[in-house]
DNA sequence: CGTTGTGAAATGATTCACAGCT
DNA sequence: AGCTGTGAATCATTTCACAACG
């Protein structure tokens, strides 16, 4: 018998940081850990590690610790890296091509495969190995690889555009580049990363080292 | 008289979309805006809209909604964007050349004072008007402009060193785009950008709904 | 009416405290 | 002694429900 449980969204967060420290600490040959350790260097308290991984079934050891390697199988196969992603990156400007060459993506089992731009001056030349393809191409290409995730690097304006005709096509998760909301529906998963609205958090941050908290009356 | 309260973090993280849309709205020509209509393009309930806002004390019209001019301005003050922010960006490879050259920063308030690259062939060069530095002259540069946050995108081997010396150089905030958690003590705030650890979340979440929830028992 | 502002209730996440294993 | 796993308690955040206002 199996029993399904919500995963608290905090928990998948830090899921992916336990899963780094895991690979790093066995490439320098270590054998396993203990949360207090893990909590160290990834800035977390041991209890909430513990908490996050008994989510998942017991595999730690008293007295011990986890060991790395059952440990980092697991996080691989909750996280959904027990297999290849196939990626399509839209937009291959600057941004786009920063992605494209970025080390760990690859390294980390995402697999670029496809990568288009709205650009005839970009159409034809190649980054890091991959051709810049026709936005024309891009449904054919997107079913016929078989192609799950889409990056979405592509101006804001563009952005909507660009995430439904990923969505028609058959991807089912988009990490999105552009300082927008993206409206899927239910069609897909939707994740950000949005650079200007996380410097203004850290500007937000420093003034309230630089004037304490917000007055509420002026 | 005037008391201080704690804003709740994720609170902070909304402000910052909500003064986007208030742009958006203003640059549309509208003038004003309900908590409905605002959650609805950004995606969340209008009553955490007014609870946030509420925060700062009342300035939305019962029967009305909030007038976008006032607003903007509050949010403006709020978030620190009442100033410039200075902000030198270390590591001037493909994604440090893409932060440069990224729109949206500019548009914001965020002024790139400096430029620094550990690289000899990349030293001297110009991206976006920018001359690229070398890191020697890293200490005396921030310290002369006054910069106060620093943009961290050089490998994950290096981030740490270049966090420790921005932050001995004066700076208060970092935005880090390694995938790697920075020290900094209490010397700064630190804000995250993780490409892989995003793209891993969003395979996780794809993941489910490809086949539900996680099993707890196999 | 439609809309804000806000206590009170509900939900969600973290931390505490400690039993139990090695 | 050192560590995990976890129920119970605490703390944080969101949602509800509705009074007051234009």
């Amino acid at each position: 018998m199996s029993s399904r449980i919500p995963i608290p969204f905090p928990t998948v967060k830090r899921l992916s940081l336990y899963l780094r420290e895991v690979d790093r600490l066995q490439a320098r040959g270590d054998t396993r850990v203990s949360s207090r350790q893990l909590g160290k260097t990834l800035g977390l308290t041991d209890t909430q590690i513990r908490k996050d991984l008994s989510l998942f079934g017991q595999f730690g050891q008293a007295g011990i610790g986890y060991l790395l390697t059952p440990l980092g199988e697991r996080l691989r196969e909750i996280l959904g890296k027990d297999r290849v992603w196939r990626t399509a990156v839209v937009g291959a400007g600057r941004l786009g091509q920063a992605i494209i060459s970025y080390g760990p993506f690859a390294r980390e089992g995402f697999q670029i495969a496809a990568v288009f731009d709205a650009d005839p001056g970009l159409v034809g030349k190649t980054v890091e190995g991959q051709e810049i393809l026709s936005m024309e191409k891009l449904e054919e290409i997107i079913s016929d690889h078989q192609i799950l995730l889409g990056i979405v690097s592509v101006p804001q304006e563009a952005a909507q555009a660009v995430a439904d005709r990923l969505v028609d096509a058959g991807v089912l998760g988009l990490l999105n580049f552009a300082p927008t909301r993206l409206d899927v529906a239910d069609r897909a998963s939707v994740a950000s990363v949005d650079f200007s609205s996380r410097l203004e958090r850290l500007a937000f941050q420093v003034s309230l080292g630089l004037k304490g908290m917000i007055d509420v009356e002026e």
